[in-house]
DNA sequence: ATTGAAAATCTCTTATTATGAGATTGTGCA
DNA sequence: TGCACAATCTCATAATAAGAGATTTTCAAT
């Protein structure tokens, strides 16, 4: 994961910014990045002609304008969101609710495309936006389907949060749990992202069953009962069943 | 602006996806681009792993989930989207209308954030969409603020439309044309981008006055008269010198 | 205007490493 | 199972990134 060639580390620049520090001083990124003066502003000259970064002279260095207009064609190609977004409409008119697609990337829950009918319910996860992996309806949909050499590493890493949300105590315990969730087809959450919130997740699956993205309905806690869930299940699992069918590709690397 | 050298050359790989071209399959990359095979594979392994880029099976390569992720950290470091997200809604509540902010880099006009609450009135341009150069009130809002050598190329460019939409027959006069808009403050364009709808904008400017913004209201033609006009384009006069006056900065290069 | 400090760029040599022809392996489809 | 296409590997060579330090540019304050 260490960039090894002078190609990898200009774009190790892009991995700086995150939630937490959107902006960076030229000094911040030398040492942080541990390239000298002359290399990270000839870095930082390219991606600004680039237009993937631009400084503004009191807010240091940000990412720039290239990068929206990338994100605009990227909605465009993407045919998660293309053949997607009409599910998520027809939720959206049937449920009170959010409804939104969220692809698994790297290691990330990244919302890709979301609508939603209820007015009062905010969603905290727009587009772009990663989601926590240890809890919420959509990780367990996601996590549910990797193979086991790739799951157990991620249920170590997020051991608190999903002990905290009662998916069992050990490694082991958790696993189990997982399994249910996948034999079951889909995730049920109660507040674990959102206080009040039920989210209600489903997988999209590849041609060899791997998962690419998942399916989420979220809803008002007070709105739905046992059988209300279940019946937004179903229609979460035949959209992301749909939408498994209709993809034959996978974003493999 | 051809790439010189192998840092350039990577980047140039995102230069070629556009609204008309989505996915591009390595051959037709290798040929664009005219780098070998292994050169070009080297690059696409690079640009896939950071995300920026992914290929599903069928579909050949496409921009990545990293695009959308970046484009969330852009919005929220933007600080045009930020000191100006406010004005827009105040405009929206004000007036049934599109409220936009665009932004000028390069050659090109990108809407980073738009509002609105006309129902009817459907925007063509999204965040993230570039507008013509050559119609538009946006475009000569920004274009009436560039100095002499900046505007003249452009104004050739684009000559067809500017005389289309009525701003003059030779270069000269469409120069001054751009001088009446400046001495105004703001544009206004009747029908030209989108049929039946009045845009009035004005240009956001950086400390040395040079634009780097501009500032839109989109209203149906039908909805106001001179003088209603005139009560907007105070308003987004208003709007666009507040928001200059509080951005000390620039983004040049 | 003038100055001073900080930021960005330039110069130039050396060692590093990106490159491409061709061979090889990997992958999906009939 | 085997074929055709896609992706990766090998390796010698040329190409060029890198960095120390000097220099220029930019900006704020007098």
């Amino acid at each position: 994961m260490k960039p090894s060639n002078s190609l990898e580390r200009v774009l190790a620049v892009l991995e700086v910014f995150s939630e937490e520090r959107l902006e960076w001083t030229s000094e911040d990124l030398m040492a942080h990045l541990g390239y000298s003066r002359p290399t990270l502003y000839r870095y930082l000259k390219i991606l600004k002609d680039a237009g993937l970064l631009m400084s503004s002279r009191n807010a240091g260095v940000t990412l720039g304008p290239k990068v929206v207009e990338m994100d605009y064609l990227a909605r465009r190609s993407d045919t998660l969101v293309l053949s997607g977004q009409p599910h998520l409409k027809a939720l959206t008119a049937r449920y009170s609710c959010n409804a939104m697609i969220l692809r698994w990337y790297g290691n990330k829950i990244l919302c890709v495309v979301s609508e939603t009918s209820a007015r009062n319910l905010v969603s905290s996860y727009p587009r772009g936006r990663p989601m926590p992996l240890g809890r919420g309806a959509i990780a367990r949909s996601i996590m549910a389907y990797l193979p086991r050499a790739r799951l157990m590493p991620l249920i170590e890493q997020n051991l608190d949060d999903l002990r905290s949300v009662g998916l069992g105590v050990s490694v082991e315990e958790v696993r189990q749990s997982m399994k249910r969730v996948r034999k079951a087809g889909y995730a049920v959450a109660f507040g674990e992202v959102t206080a009040g919130a039920v989210g209600i997740a489903a997988p999209v699956l590849d041609d060899r069953g791997a998962p690419i993205a998942s399916i989420c309905v979220t809803i008002t806690g007070a709105q739905v009962d046992g059988a209300g869930i279940d019946r937004i299940a179903a229609d979460v699992k035949a959209v992301a069943n749909e939408i498994s069918a209709v993809r034959a590709d996978s974003d493999n690397s």
